[in-house]
DNA sequence: AGACATGTGTCTTATAGAAGATATGATAAC
DNA sequence: GTTATCATATCTTCTATAAGACACATGTCT
């Protein structure tokens, strides 16, 4: 352990602010800290349980209500019997986690995967809009990508995507083409950024003549614009994208409750 | 109560079919049961969890992993030190649960609330897309309603709607008019009937002739295609509708984990 | 108005056994 | 001897119970 980390017992201070909270979320705090700063790494393992329990001197059943949220959330997943292992974008039955798109007809995979083309790799400095997204100032160094991706043979999406340049230093188009699987997963290995969570507003626009033409479409044909910011721990944003999507052989699929 | 229900064991019958599952999915499918015979309602109270425990003979501590699930599903809502209600789309806060639409600036109901504006609203005989939708035979009676969502005065919805006869019975264009607040609120108290959770089918399209002097708007505007099939308990589809959403001063929000 | 009681859900601990996964060692078959 | 099979041990998560303290809401009594 690094250092003794004190909990907040469950009686607060008498008189004192309302600022305390229960005990399982002071656990899945220290976790997600450890989630962070990559003692534990995406595909390993974490202790067990009673490990845990031990290591913050709590009971069991805390450290599990804990793990249970964070597996709710999806940063960790539970096997039965194997452990608790740290999620990532590299799981072969979960690839492409946050791509919504469905064919009309038949699987993503069906026809193999997908072809995925770099456009343009380069690195540019942040403006207004980017930088608002990323928190970073205007000006500031970050890294362009344009793409597009086909199924079956047929150019389907093309992205733009922009990334903070000091987190990614080092990237390359080169070490994007060579890689196969999806793109998160590369930053997980390669950089140790973790993608978390995302916030997508989609609308509803007509491609530029450029636009067009790199999907190999007519210029009516209505696409879905889908703006894409992602997060790593603790709510950082790391990347923001913005795809164009066919949607006359393909839908966006999306689950309300 | 009105039956013995017997639970099974943890312990199955030795040689039989693994055909078991956890006592608090059997308390959860119960709990269901009651939800759905109507014997709580929408926006009332459920006995608490120690009643509950009692009755069905198990702990309380198993009764809350229950309702901790069920209120997971948004079937139930948890109020520390009143009690567990039954979730209803008629509440002030959450008011439009499915419509995820945000203005690109303020808030959707900043300008007062939405306008409705019923176009048409009639029984029709379900043709063969309807009918595989909500699990009808091809020429059942159907409701069919085609209406306007305006906000702050700016159309901004065009929605077609179709509901199973049978259900909605006597069901009007007057009663819907009449009504203040969502549909599905009206769902509830006047037919009983819940909707609870719904399937989404994003599309950039562009409007027909029609569609666009409804919304009043250029008919090279493109537009947000949203297909939505509702569900009531234990997965029965009760509602088709397709929305088109002006999405140039609107976005559709959607949040991945 | 304040103090108190009561009923609700929330949190924490402890204990015990079931169920899934995996390694190890004994035994049988070849 | 080698390989295959089975039983066992052990580790993990999962399920279930019970008890007590705490927090929140809403009364009722003083």
């Amino acid at each position: 352990m690094t250092s003794e980390t004190s909990l907040v017992t469950s009686a607060p201070v008498a008189g004192s602010a309302p600022a305390f909270s229960p005990l399982y979320q002071q656990i899945k705090a220290l976790v997600l800290q450890s989630l962070q700063s990559g003692e534990w790494k995406p595909g390993e393992p974490i202790p067990s349980e009673f490990e845990l329990a031990a290591r913050y001197k709590v009971s069991q059943g805390t450290v599990r209500k804990a793990i249970d949220e964070l597996a709710q959330d999806n940063l960790l997943i539970r096997r039965q019997g194997k452990g608790t292992f740290v999620a990532t974008h590299a799981e072969q039955q979960v690839q492409y986690r946050f791509l919504k798109l469905k064919p009309d007809h038949g699987d993503l995979n069906s026809q193999g995967p997908a072809q995925r083309l770099i456009i343009d790799c380069k690195r540019t400095r942040a403006n207004n809009d980017v930088a608002k997204a990323l928190r970073l100032r205007v000006g500031e160094a970050v890294l362009q990508l344009r793409r597009v991706l086909s199924f079956g043979g047929v150019p389907t999406i093309l992205e733009d995507i922009w990334l903070p340049g000091g987190p990614f230093k080092g990237l390359t188009a080169e070490r994007l083409s060579a890689d196969q699987g999806p793109m998160y997963a590369l930053f997980e290995t390669e950089f140790g950024i973790r993608m978390v969570r995302a916030q997508e507003r989609l609308r509803a626009v007509n491609p530029s003549n450029e636009e067009a033409q790199l999907l190999q479409i007519e210029q009516h044909l209505p696409l879905l614009s889908v703006e894409r910011l992602a997060f790593t721990y603790h709510d950082t944003p790391m990347e923001w994208r913005r795809g164009l999507y066919r949607t006359d052989t393909h839908y966006y699929d999306n689950e309300l409750n």
